[in-house]
DNA sequence: TGCACGATGAAC
DNA sequence: TTCATCGTGCAC
């Protein structure tokens, strides 16, 4: 593999060149550390088609769940029928249900056995959305994402991720998540990442942001 | 079998 | 700051 297809300069992280615009990514994208596939998700695209209808926004905030020491993940609890997922192959969807109301859609990301994924946390509105998209309950609703599409695979079905505009290194900013205060030391680390200035980023992110 | 508690959002 | 609302994990 040529020194340029390992380390492209408008991603940063050790892996190939990006997508041409509007190509689905692939299990490859999804099979790294999460803080990595975070990163990366910034500017790419994120589609349901459903019944002919296609609702897409471009993703402006994530955040990292890297593993099952990480108190703030769902699989600390360990290997469980909703946990499960993450330990499975990358480039999965892991959406849950949250405050029984909010429903939250994440990517599966790393090698199997190993459970992290990303949470989506906002979108810029692109095509097809339903109400706003600055938050990680909004933009399930405005896409029409539910639990029925938990542990798709975002390779081969109706919902995936597609390249976008590549995004400068120098437009990420980075932060503590949002809403995982109990989780000690973890709840410091800046495992949130999100386009500097962007309009869309949620509303708590905004204010705790830098 | 029961119960405490959320990776949130909207209203007050 | 409060509260809606229910699945999950764990105590009993």
């Amino acid at each position: 593999m040529p020194p340029s297809a390992r380390l492209h300069p408008l991603v940063g992280v050790s892996h190939g060149p990006p997508a041409p615009r509007g190509a689905r990514l692939g299990r490859d994208f999804y099979a790294r550390p999460a803080v990595d596939v975070a990163r990366a998700l910034l500017g790419q695209v994120l589609v349901h088609e459903d019944v002919g209808v296609r609702r897409a926004g471009r993703i402006v905030e994530t955040e990292a769940y890297v593993s099952a020491d990480d108190r703030a993940c769902h699989a600390a609890k360990g290997r469980t029928a909703r946990t499960e997922v993450m330990f499975g192959e990358a480039g999965r969807a892991y959406v849950y249900l949250i405050y029984g109301m909010h429903e939250c859609f994440n990517v599966v990301t790393d090698v199997e056995g190993h459970p992290s994924a990303v949470l989506i946390r906002a979108l810029e509105p692109v095509e097809g959305c339903l109400g706003k998209t600055d938050g990680p309950g909004k933009l399930t609703r405005a896409l029409g994402v539910t639990r029925a599409l938990n542990r798709a695979d975002l390779v081969l079905g109706p919902l995936w991720i597609e390249a976008g505009e590549p995004v400068d290194p120098r437009e990420i900013a980075r932060g503590p998540r949002i809403g995982v205060d109990y989780a000690g030391a973890w709840a410091r680390r800046l495992l949130r990442f999100w386009l500097r200035g962007n309009r869309w980023v949620s509303a708590p992110a905004t204010t705790r942001g830098r």
